[in-house]
DNA sequence: TAGGATTAGTAACCAATGTTACCAATGTTG
DNA sequence: CAACATTGGTAACATTGGTTACTAATCCTA
């Protein structure tokens, strides 16, 4: 492992909260290997049983979902400090729903799944200087993992809060209300241009823009742009509930 | 902790895999209090900082979202071995999106936050009784919680899968590939009914069949009732990649 | 087995959103 | 500042799916 990685390290989730020395302190004890893999080489064939986690220390990862006739098509790519794995390692099914694949030369590091399920004894014989990392390092890094996931899922059930609304203009009262709780002021910036907040709430632009000049027709909001002020927060409110 | 309660945790995620003895052994570790609430009690305002994870032990709570002029709306409920508060406890924010109240009188079990952020080393003073947790059922705890949050957000991520699939014969067409893999026979049974499948696609039951009976006269598929012979499989997996 | 309950199919109509294609405003760069 | 690129608005039309209300088939129970 060189100065690079370390550095790259540190600021992985995964890490955070710890010094270079702890990481340093804690490799031995959760690093089950590093490995290089060729432009194209598969890392992982879909269906695969995963045990370890994988972090990306250079190169590119694509995440491929298999078509009927054998070809591949990429769904998602992993770029450095990125991971993969980190759901399913601890899943109760193990198993992989997609292809990975090196993009380019790639270097992995992957880091033992039961370096977060057990606790790290002193290790025997030539595992010996496994033990070196210390319990409150161990602790810390659980715990990242733990806020990682639960991360990752309220991130999602907020997602699927918006797909699930019935209609679109309840999607875009929702998120005026939320940007609007933020600060409590009604006069913002909408962090996303029309195109990405299209996207976000998975509709075409056009229908977002109709949506919007609606809410403006209806004095609910007026906005220029991606700046916008709230002119009847009750009402908006209520549509975000979808009434 | 009466006997019955301890029958009930036994059935709950967290302790699989443990027996009754070992989850008797670690509750001194884990519990953080017991408490009772009365019918419209409130658990948790919207907003409140969580640091314990509930489990309800007898009586129902209600999840509710708040309405612009106070009143509050529920947004689903708790059972007995139902938990609460379980991605927040963990996640960055650490603020609960929702109110809980009681429904009815209804016991709660707190279980300790901290238990899974760190060892419970040996106690001190007063609490030297809560150092009985032993290593391995201590790790096999955190290792369920990891096995929960993984679970819940690959769940999650597959909803979002169908939410945002194009339209809804590319949704059955994915729900019938998914069914086909599970056996790799062409004729199988759907699990939902009717209207539970329609809920699951977020669409109104009538849609759902409409769909169904184009596919059956494409004869990608032919159906009756629950029961599904796939006739075109590669038909329908070009349908569930949206083509 | 009669009658009610449940589950699924059907059809007509309507509302929401996608699609396409073009235009206007603004930003950017030589 | 001219030319091009980017972003957002607009309108017409097509498509999807929701709504409602009714019917048909099956299941369940007295």
């Amino acid at each position: 492992m060189d100065k690079k990685s370390t550095a790259l390290l540190s600021k992985n989730c995964i890490f955070e909260g710890l010094t270079a020395e702890q990481i340093n302190g804690i490799l031995p004890c959760i690093v089950e290997s590093e490995r290089s893999f060729r432009d194209g080489e598969c890392v992982y064939e879909k269906g695969a049983e995963v045990r370890d986690l994988g972090v990306v220390l250079g190169g590119k990862l694509l995440v491929q979902s298999e078509n009927a006739d054998g070809s591949h098509a990429s769904a998602g790519s992993i770029e450095p400090n990125g991971m993969f794995g980190e759901l399913v390692v601890f899943s109760t099914d193990g198993v992989l729903p997609h292809r990975v694949v090196a993009c380019g030369d790639t270097t992995v590091l992957f880091l033992s799944g039961d370096f977060f399920r057990q606790l790290c004894g002193g290790g025997k014989g030539k595992d010996a200087d496994k033990a070196a990392c210390c319990r409150e390092v161990h602790s810390e890094v659980v715990n990242n993992m733990l806020r990682m996931l639960s991360d990752k899922a309220i991130l999602l059930g907020k997602k699927i809060a918006y797909l699930t609304a019935p209609d679109l203009k309840t999607k875009i009262a929702m998120y005026l209300c939320e940007l609007y709780e933020l600060s409590r002021v009604t006069t913002f910036n909408m962090p996303l241009n029309r195109d990405r907040l299209a996207e976000f709430f998975s509709v075409a632009r056009p229908s977002l823009s109709r949506e919007l000049i609606n809410l403006k027709n209806q004095n609910v909001i007026d906005f220029y742009r991606s700046s916008v002020k709230i002119l009847d927060l009750e009402a908006l409110y209520a549509m975000a509930r979808g009434e």
